[in-house]
DNA sequence: TTTAGCACTCAAGGATATTGAGTGCTAAAT
DNA sequence: ATTTAGCACTCAATATCCTTGAGTGCTAAA
């Protein structure tokens, strides 16, 4: 199996198909070349390598790079100097839930010469403190909300009837006394449970619930918009790969649908790991020429949000894993800090 | 001048350099390419149009683009069918100023098939109706201020020096007391007057207004980050220029770098006019393959953002730049509706 | 002033030849 | 039973040359 490591991490570094020859060379010269050629036939029928044409070197295939980042994750550990530099990065002004999600996603880019993600908190994942509703308009009513953490979020929410000032601070005041220090996901969980939990009996109650329900999902909803930041886009211009215009138009698209990258990162929230897709391993369409590195990171001892790197298939995955796994650890440290 | 016009409008639609004789043929006949080649001569050596090579046609220079738009904008008029047909895209749910510009963004892009940019406006240009002030670390201040028409927004601000929670109360009746309804523009130039009106006769009214100078130009300060929506930009991949490599590096670049076009905004705000920048024309190195056209939207009267498309310099400019001035007359009247 | 006519230019596209990196297979060596 | 040297074979990439035709500039006649 090193063969297939020496095709993987000579292909990402050069781009050019690698030869038996090559291959050979890096192995120490105590095989030959066509020894490297037999294996290489071997690899190519399980599929872990490929050619582009018959007299050309072997890439590897998404089956290949899978392989190869399983046999890495086996032996990947953390480098204290490299995490010790990383944390660093971030002596400087950040104050802010904010500043330090968006300042992951930079240093993720920069690092890593790829696209750089990284997603605030999911606001399912947040205690409340405070919450205020006001009626803007009919149907419509802002809602603003206060943290643990002190940090200030405000929604807007449409409902499907007309409510008055009157009801809204009834609820808000429910909310506040009933739900203080709680986290929103089991404040709906909660609100749920007195919905189905009251038989008729108390009508007054019932409603109040049902709209305050309405109204936390409306934040929820409301909120999961414009929570994900992007940083380094234009080092993409700068890959190879980037000459193949169809490539080049995919790329555009992905980061042009940032709604699709936010499902991307939501679908896996619960989950603290780290996580990799390769070429077609990723569900969208537009992705299956590039690889996607996803990690978790908590607030409180919980997966809140996710930070990841977005690269062409061809990507440096050792310094990949590393970087995006050490910075989500940073990042959960630092909210800790901020609470 | 009709064989320029001719040039551009065939240019911009086939994108390839122009021959006598297509430019005979659209003039109806009555000229040969002959006497259009005369012409054309003319027109190269003012400048107005160039050859790619000896054997080709022409293509319009930025010094052309700029007299084909000079003419243009002469009669320009709205055309009330366009008007109503886009006003009513609005129809749907638009409830906050972030939904009108958001959607301003999605529409420019779509009609015109090209990047859309709308910024939010001005921090400075808003009324204040109340503001809190709320400690969060030493030297750091959280500003949550409401306007006028109850847009929500806060803020963060790092300070020279450390206060506390007293002062910044003081602070914040002073503001909300002396201020209520005012320009947040307005209220830092009246600070500014207090401060070197005052003669050391009250020391602590002095200092107050010291402080509260700082706060508010912390608010300013935070406030022009995040304040624009870009959208469309996967229309560039569609374009052919796109083929050319290190249009396409600078493309991405352009986008990667949110704070440039940021700056293109701001440095025009406040002004109400339509504005066109062609190619070179752009303060940018970056955009000299593109072409800018912007205009200011109003609220309670003044221009407080502006909104705007980018393209590549070979853009349809008639519909260009009536569909970005009708959409800012549309804008200022949604935000008046709003207030 | 306009236009027909003609020689000239040059990018683009096609056809053909050359090159060389790399392979697969076979037969000898270990 | 592996490993390896040797050799014929393949094929993308590159270079070279040729052809074509769109378009021009200039001149001389209308």
């Amino acid at each position: 199996m090193a063969v297939l490591g020496h095709i993987v991490t000579e292909y990402v570094s050069s781009v050019i198909p690698v030869s038996s020859k090559t291959v050979a060379m890096k192995m120490g010269g105590d095989v030959s070349s066509a020894t490297v050629r037999n294996i290489m036939a071997d690899l190519e029928e399980k599929g872990f390598i490929a050619q582009p044409h018959t007299s050309a070197g072997r890439i590897p295939t998404d089956r290949g790079y899978r392989r190869y980042v399983d046999m890495l994750r086996r032996n990947l550990h953390q480098q204290k100097a490299e995490a010790e530099r990383l944390a660093n990065e971030y002596h400087q002004r950040v104050n802010t839930v904010k500043d330090v999600i968006e300042k992951a996603s930079y240093l993720i880019s920069h690092e890593l010469h790829n696209a750089g993600l990284a997603m605030l908190p999911a606001i399912q994942n947040f205690y409340l403190k405070r919450l205020e509703l006001v009626k803007v308009r009919a149907q419509t009513v802002m809602a603003v909300l206060v943290t643990v953490t002190n940090a200030v979020r405000n929604y807007i929410i449409e409902l499907d009837r007309e409510i008055d000032q009157k009801e809204l601070e009834r609820i808000s005041n429910f909310l506040n006394s009933s739900f203080e220090h709680r986290l929103m996901l089991d404040i709906r969980q909660s609100l749920k449970g007195i919905i189905s939990g009251n038989r008729e009996e108390d009508r007054e109650a019932l409603s109040m619930a049902d709209m305050a329900l309405n109204l936390v999902d409306g934040i929820i909803r409301d909120g999961i918009e414009n929570e994900i930041y992007i940083d380094g886009l234009d080092f993409f211009a700068e890959e190879p790969e980037f000459k193949d215009l169809d490539t080049a138009r995919r790329m555009m698209q992905v980061f042009s649908r940032r709604s699709e990258l936010v499902d991307l990162f939501r679908g896996e929230l619960p989950d603290r790991g780290l996580r990799v897709y390769i070429g077609g391993e990723n569900s969208s369409e537009l992705l299956k020429d590039c690889s996607l590195i996803t990690c978790g990171y908590s607030w409180e001892g919980k997966a809140v949000g996710r930070i990841g790197v977005i690269g062409p298939r061809r990507m440096d995955y050792y310094n990949a894993l590393r970087t995006v796994s050490c910075l989500a650890d940073i990042i959960s440290g630092k909210l800790e800090e901020l609470s």
